[in-house]
DNA sequence: AATAAGTTCGGTAAGTGAACGAATTAAAGA
DNA sequence: TCTTTAATTCGTTCACTTACCGAACTTATT
């Protein structure tokens, strides 16, 4: 209740459960020198979250002078978190332990009849995770949405998703809520595998980064200080609005926006066939590229060279560590090269790209990052934002990629 | 010493001090149900302030049911700090209280001989506006300089300031805080701009804000979440490279930025020339197009075109809550009509696109918000980062327009 | 014997709730 | 109209709780 009796415990209580989990398997007197806290105050720290289940004593260190000390982890199974990426075209779930390690995950088409449907959809694949695992439903704590489409924070609604039918008209989280009974996040895909990208990827060297993704739009995930940038109206990182490629003052551009209008899927395909006459899909073109094709080499030279402005774009306001391209048109080597060919030679500094190292895992990753970091909020400092806070340390990378189905 | 012995205290001060900072004269049972602290809690913290000088009653309630209450205040005299804003032609200096209040203000031509002469000159000022204060050296905390370039945190130089002789060659923070001997913090003079019009302008409203300076260079501030964006090398808000006006991938564009060679100074001055044959100033230009001229009024359109393509990037990727146009080229209302006219035509939503409110004060004010932040930062809660600090609340804008010249 | 882990004990800082005294206004009654 | 009483709020005092630390001590190793 009182301001004091907590604060100062929630503190002391975060910072004992980030050393544990940051320093794997670690002693109370490490943890005590670690944080600057006592023994006696780790000691009982622990002593409590042993009790309640979320610690536990996992073996004793040997080999060194003096009394042998017994070291605690968190215990992963303490509680389940899950997180799910809702595509257009596929859904995929993934079931995961307190570390981040996933233990079981799905994939199935979406359900075509959209709305409620979709979220029948979704709660069945967690509940059928939940039991393969061999838990208690009840060790399921929090389960992590990515959406292709910017969420409605006030009606739960999913805005600008128009590859998921009627998800525009129902209250996903709130439906979700009451069919699940636990706490639900739903984000924006790209922002999630923005985040994903940077739990994984250099979590604890820089806490800035922006994910490029290309597929059949274009968005970008922004990451300021650790956090995802949204924006006043939710709508950082549109830069598929961003002026290149296409007119921006044409009233089509308004629309569509004048970039996505030149570098997502739709563009590819209509530009290869105005050049050539033909009608190719977008693998199609990158394969006609690679043996020759002259019109296919300059589509996407083309494509390339405007999203190297969208990244110079970008850089040049945030400047963030590095620039990471994903989608299933960002993902291609072949296209990655040319816009980082095209960038280097229209900017000062250097500008990392790099290639994403999660591909189409890489929302999955962020909904853990996002349900980690909300579970230890709420556990470990009861809600306290104390601004220390940080990320559990990511597992490996490979974690994400075990369930190869493309 | 102890991790928990000043923590606690440190919380409940600053959250003491922020309620009597923006509450104005506030009784202590007030204060009380404003912090959620307890009265005695409230009453011991506040007799401490008193005793030191940093609070004081100001009178007493009246005409309520109930025993009457002591109100306290900030006392604002218990510290000065300084603001600085240094450019390649003037320095501006001013003198203010706790509450952000100017108490006096100077403008001098810039010491054209620069380095260490700059450094005389703004020490002679700050010393000077002190004395014409009447007030103790001894009560000025905190000095902020505002510089046109950016400041190289490890050598103290400021680089990328061609307007000032040698600047580039000493280590300005380090020089003032030996001749001053208080805490100086050098800052970008965009940058404090920004956090000027923030401070100012919508302060609790909204925490987000980007400020887009045309002059001599372009260049831009971003307020995120109430703090400054500074990017991964010091170089977020480098707007001048982006992509607009002139070819991006021309080698002239690598070296002054593609944008910033088609809409600052040097470009109006010269596409003026290119089209009509004739030389003119700046301020030429937007007489002659003020007066029909069809040359000057194209250029100038062109100008206005470029920034909209600008501000249409800015908003795309952080999604501000407005965009503050400011600087010699900037403030002009012809200019900004014209802006606005041409960002309407190119993006879905409408953009807050509005003038600067403090003109050639903004980067005073910023200095002042700034310095009051660290102030109570380092005042009330000691140095602890607790989160929740937020910046005072701004005086009236009047209050940074007294000293009209130029 | 040296060293490190972990516990026990006494003491301190900070903060709370409840009770109380002080000061004031509003309203009821003479 | 004047006086008394009730209601209300401010601010303090007091007893108690929580959280933490340092030092001393026990335990278990090399």
């Amino acid at each position: 209740m009182s301001n004091y009796t907590n604060i100062s415990r929630k503190i002391s209580q975060s910072s004992v459960i980030q050393a544990i989990v940051n320093y794997g398997p670690i002693s109370r007197a490490s943890v005590a020198k670690l944080t600057g806290l006592s023994k006696q105050t780790v000691s009982e720290i622990v002593a409590n979250f042993e009790v309640k289940g979320w610690l536990r004593a996992v073996g004793q260190t040997e080999g060194h002078i003096g009394r042998r000390a017994v070291v605690y982890e968190l215990s992963p199974t303490a509680a389940l978190i899950a997180s799910v990426d809702l595509g257009g075209a596929k859904v995929r779930a993934a079931l995961c332990d307190l570390t981040g390690r996933v233990l079981f995950e799905l994939l199935e088409p979406t359900e075509p009849k959209g709305g409620q449907d979709v979220v029948h959809q979704i709660s069945r694949m967690i509940r059928s995770l939940v039991s393969s695992s061999g838990s208690s439903y009840e060790d399921l704590h929090t389960a992590v949405i990515g959406v292709p489409g910017v969420p409605d924070t006030d009606t739960g609604a999913i805005l600008l998703a128009p590859n998921i039918a009627g998800i525009d008209q129902i209250n996903l989280e709130g439906s979700l809520n009451q069919e699940l009974g636990i706490e639900i996040i739903v984000e924006n895909d790209v922002n999630l595998s923005a985040l994903g990208e940077h739990w994984l990827g250099d979590q604890g060297e820089q806490d800035n980064l922006a994910f490029l993704s290309i597929g059949t739009g274009i968005g970008a995930g922004i990451v300021l200080a650790g956090n995802l940038l949204r924006g006043i109206s939710g709508a950082a990182g549109e830069v598929g609005f961003l002026p290149f490629g296409t007119d921006p003052f044409e009233p089509e551009s308004l629309k569509s926006g004048a970039l996505e209008r030149a570098a997502a899927t739709y563009a590819i395909i209509n530009n290869y066939k105005q050049k050539s006459g033909q009608d190719k899909t977008v693998p199609g073109v990158f394969e006609a590229a690679s043996s020759g094709d002259e019109d296919a080499i300059k589509v996407l030279d083309d494509v390339a060279k405007n999203i190297a402005l969208a990244i110079l774009a970008i850089v040049s306001i945030i400047d963030p560590s590095k620039v990471v391209v994903g989608g299933s048109i960002g993902s291609r080597p072949e296209l990655l090269e040319r816009i980082i060919a095209h960038a280097s030679r229209c900017f000062p500094r250097q500008i990392k790209i790099e290639k994403t190292k999660l591909g189409n895992h890489a929302a999955l990753a962020g909904g853990v990052a996002t349900a980690l970091y909300n579970l230890h909020l709420s556990l470990f400092a009861e809600g306290q934002d104390i601004g220390t806070i940080t990320f559990p340390p990511a597992p490996s990378l490979e974690n994400f990629k075990a369930c190869e189905l493309s």
